[in-house]
DNA sequence: AGCACGATGCTCT
DNA sequence: GAGCATCGTGCTT
């Protein structure tokens, strides 16, 4: 598999979240591959986007939204948990798309174990699972040499996705209810 | 199966 | 000082 060149993330942020979908996270931990395919997105677009952490402007904290597409921007919340953001659109436009889930298919038995089996389905589970924090935060996803980046997958029909509200924002309409969600439905996946 | 809650510390007002 | 792009537990239906 080949991993996602620059270009394919200066796109508009909703067409990277859709075409996330899919696809293959991948990490290296300790000589490890650990992998996942992305099951759900949700687009951040900008100041004017009252969800998206560019509201407040231009900050060390937003910094990286702001830089060229195809890094990593990866938040700390709630006092323990790190999220997982790949940038998008031009350099200067700040925008992200989170990936909120995976299902682990390759380092499997190691996923489990950092996972003590419970799963990696959230954006505080995936990073957790494969050992992602703010110390990658800015690393380069189009270049394996950070040991994380996200590869070509599977091809997914509209048929298999669904649109719905982002998770967890408590933001003025219209920002709160725009379908800039995206999910697979379940489906199976061959281990290799 | 679903809801309420506490944990825990950074970011921006 | 308030709020947070969450998670796991424990209790209720």
């Amino acid at each position: 598999m080949k991993i996602n060149p620059r270009d394919f993330y200066a796109h508009p942020t909703l067409i990277v979240a859709r075409q996330l979908l899919g696809m293959r996270l991948v990490r290296i931990l300790d000589g490890a591959r650990l992998a996942g395919i992305i099951t759900e997105t949700e687009a951040y677009i900008g100041e004017q986007d009252l969800g998206c952490h560019a509201r407040a402007g231009r900050t060390k904290r937003t910094e990286v939204m702001y830089g060229p597409p195809g890094r990593a921007y990866i938040y700390f919340t709630y006092g323990m948990h790190w999220c997982l953001n790949a940038v998008t659109e031009a350099e200067g436009f700040p925008a992200a798309v989170l990936i909120r889930a995976i299902q682990p298919v390759e380092g499997v038995a190691i996923i489990a174990a950092r996972r003590q089996g419970r799963g990696a389905d959230g954006p505080a589970k995936l990073t957790q699972a494969l050992g992602i924090d703010g110390g990658l935060n800015g690393i380069d996803l189009c270049t394996p040499e950070a040991g994380l980046w996200i590869e070509t997958g599977e091809s997914i029909p509209e048929k298999s996705v669904t649109l719905g509200p982002r998770v967890g924002l408590n933001v003025p309409e219209p920002w709160k209810s725009v379908p800039w969600r995206f999910r697979l439905r379940r489906v199976h996946f061959p281990a290799q």
